[in-house]
DNA sequence: ATCTTATGAGACAAGTTGACTCATAAGCCG
DNA sequence: CGGCTTATGAGTCAACTTGTCTCATAAGAT
């Protein structure tokens, strides 16, 4: 059938995808060069510049092709619901194909308009899952004084962000509750309302 | 004098690190060649090599050059002390130069060990600094039912973090007051101790 | 079996990287 | 100010990388 690809394109095309998404992994948005991508892929240099005839465009598919951290639709009562997805959050930042994506995408977004519009997108569309799910909150009586929903996704994603980032290792449950907290009053019924006393942390399982 | 070094030995790195920098800021850490150093430095190339045999070399010293954000010994009351560091952390984190370091540091820390140890120590040393404060804001009466310390780097810091990496722009005087809020409950006379009110952002001055 | 099309080895030109030589000039010292 | 030391930089060189191209080979469809 004429609208199915040819076997060998697919075939080239996956094998030279996962090469420049494990190179990205392990060294970084340099390390995603037709050379050394056809060299672990083991595929010709050639069959990579056809398919990609720019570096920038086979960064920016190998990106493309790590999922990124998403909010399934909210379920109310609200709170379990986003400490849940936190927690899934938190544990996905720490996978490092995301990872590597993440840097790549903060990094890149500052010379390169391609991936600004990447990033930007990536924000804008976890930014209004949060607000969605914060706005049913306060629609079910959950949630009072809610922040302001712009500063929502620095709120709740900020601080798992930094961790990822700047001090990778287990994200504590106590962290969530405080960025749950910074959020806004949530009522009783929709678990722990005030602060959390200090306790100790508990670690939590990774990937 | 023997120990007071040449300055043709000072005017030639003196340049080159200005020139590393810019390219840097500009372009990333990729940009950071000794050739394009050289053009940019109108200094020849071998005197980029002789001053620094290795391109990381070059970049991590460039990197260095860039003065990160850090905080002032805290003052009582506390709580505006850590409003106005606050503050000023997320002006600075907006930065062109500092962002650059930022991403450079988070990106590079995954696969280059001094890259690493740059970023460990960064965090350390600002996570200190943090948890010196809030210990002293407790002591003093301050601050009740606080965040366990290791988790105040990522609430206060994390959500302007966020900011600068994911969503740049102005930060809200209301945002900061929700770190602080999630830091744990301030007592009267430290300005607001419950979460405020939401109300319009106050667009804030950037350099 | 035949035709179409993708692949890949290798060649080529141009550019980059790292090391090196040596002429020139900056800087110090008496 | 002359002599000496030392830093600089233009240019060269080998090796490598990048991007393009050719063409033989083989995969795939009919």
């Amino acid at each position: 059938m004429a609208d199915t690809p040819d076997p060998r394109v697919t075939r080239s095309r996956e094998a030279i995808l996962a090469a420049a998404r494990e190179l990205l992994r392990e060294e970084g948005p340099s390390a995603v060069t037709h050379q050394r991508v056809a060299a672990r892929a083991e595929v010709g240099r050639a069959t990579v510049y056809r398919h990609w005839p720019r570096p920038e465009q086979l960064l920016t598919d190998a990106m493309a092709d790590v999922p990124m951290p998403f909010f399934l639709d909210p379920a109310t009562p609200v709170r379990p619901w986003l400490e849940r997805q936190l927690r899934m959050l938190a544990d996905q930042l720490a996978l490092p194909d995301v990872l590597a994506v993440t840097t790549a995408l903060v990094q890149g977004a500052r010379s390169e308009p391609q991936i600004t519009t990447r990033r930007d997108r990536l924000a804008t569309t976890i930014g209004q899952q949060l607000r969605a799910a914060l706005t049913m909150a306060e629609q079910a009586g959950e949630l009072q004084t809610a922040c302001d929903p712009r500063d929502a996704p620095a709120l709740l994603i900020g601080p798992l962000l930094y961790r990822s980032l700047l001090e990778p290792g287990p994200v504590s449950d106590d962290l969530i509750d405080r960025l749950l907290h910074a959020a806004g009053t949530w009522t009783a019924g929709s678990a722990i309302s005030n602060p959390p006393a200090k306790r100790p942390t508990s670690p939590t399982t990774e990937l």
